[in-house]
DNA sequence: TTGACAATTAAACAAACGTTTAATTAAATT
DNA sequence: AATTTAATTAAACGTTTGTTTAATTGTCAA
């Protein structure tokens, strides 16, 4: 019971250092902040996970771990077509479930700077490219899908998805939307798969 | 003489600044790294521009300014295809040649806060959308291109761009090109370039 | 050459930072 | 119930932060 007790709390503290760091960026968010948020006394976050640092290592960590579910998630379906669009609504769920993390994962990677953490990241999102980018050109080899610029099409599904997830004052304005939060409903996350579909359809030659 | 020398050193600042910033975020940057970096003494930055806050500001105004010539550019292009691909070679060139404040401008809209800066910063991105939406809108209705949800197309070639710029390592690892400046040279922009015409052609239905 | 003003400097400023300490309370174990 | 261990706290730690000060150097007109 304590444990799960302590757990809970250690999961709170990562909650709230994972949205503030995800809103104003690592060194912007100060240690009393965080623990002001998180309802808890400023040591602790020190107790619980080292320093700041660390504390910011595993709030990456802990959902970079999750993200090995594409290859199987995609395995039943037949088609390449299947398969894409499979894992467009994936990506789709995952950044919009996840848009505070993912908001972290791409702001690291904007940096020039290679540290372990970097490191591990771009390769992760590597890996989930590399996914995508097989099944298009498989796709291809088949004759499913036309011809196409492999690596800056599987650019372009992410770009959008996270320049639609991340930037979402602007996705509002353009949206039309007056509440920020409505951007990341139901009824937009199924427009954003439409238009992904029909894009990719269109440029894919799918019939 | 000696105002154009001082232009010159404000200059120099405003660079360094500006690199650093789009590289580690506002609040990671000090002072005296910037001061250190454009070789003066740190009490200039007060003197100069106030504070670091007011650079800052005057890193993003002075260049977010000159971003009013987009509909100066089309105007001369007699079809709307010209007219986007036009908008497109020059959205591409602008955020190759000025990635380093691209990546301010959308670090900053990435943020959950609204301060007189990200207003402004909003207002003007999506005036620079509008100019798009406003050429494929036009477009559609002169049967010239198919029927496309306008806003998420344009979001689409905005979020290639801006993903491609501003994550330079996944680009790098994605491309296979071993060193990080080369993703930045005219091979890729012109790859980049036919990419985009191509996905636009076939979503667009241009013939 | 002198005087006035601008540019530049090193040093000091208070405030905020991440972290540690030592004391206290709560929980678990014996 | 007594004792040991863990959790939590307020206060203090030494650094670093952005900014200011007061002194010095450089520049140009009179």
């Amino acid at each position: 019971m304590q444990d799960t007790k302590q757990q809970d709390k250690k999961e709170d503290i990562l909650d709230v250092a994972e949205r503030l760091f995800a809103e104003h960026g690592f060194e912007a968010v100060s240690v009393r902040e965080i623990s002001k948020a998180a309802d808890i006394n400023i040591a602790m976050v020190s107790y619980y996970f080292g320093s700041k640092e660390k504390l910011y290592e595993e709030v990456v960590h802990r959902k970079l771990i999750s993200s090995e579910s594409i290859v199987k998630f995609i395995e039943h379906h037949s088609t390449y077509q299947e398969k894409l669009f499979a894992i467009v609504d994936l990506f789709i769920n995952k950044f919009f479930e996840r848009r505070h993390f993912q908001n972290i994962i791409f702001r690291e990677m904007a940096m020039n700077q290679r540290t372990a953490m970097t490191e591990l990241i771009t390769t992760r999102v590597h890996q989930n490219f590399s996914v995508v980018y097989d099944v298009i050109e498989k796709g291809i080899k088949h004759k499913e899908f036309n011809k196409v610029d492999v690596e800056l099409t599987v650019m372009t599904i992410i770009g959008v998805v996270k320049t639609y997830t991340t930037s979402g004052t602007i996705a509002c304005k353009v949206l039309k939307i007056d509440e920020v939060e409505n951007v990341y409903t139901d009824k937009f996350k199924a427009r954003l798969k439409k238009h992904l579909r029909e894009l990719l359809t269109n440029h894919l030659g799918i019939k």
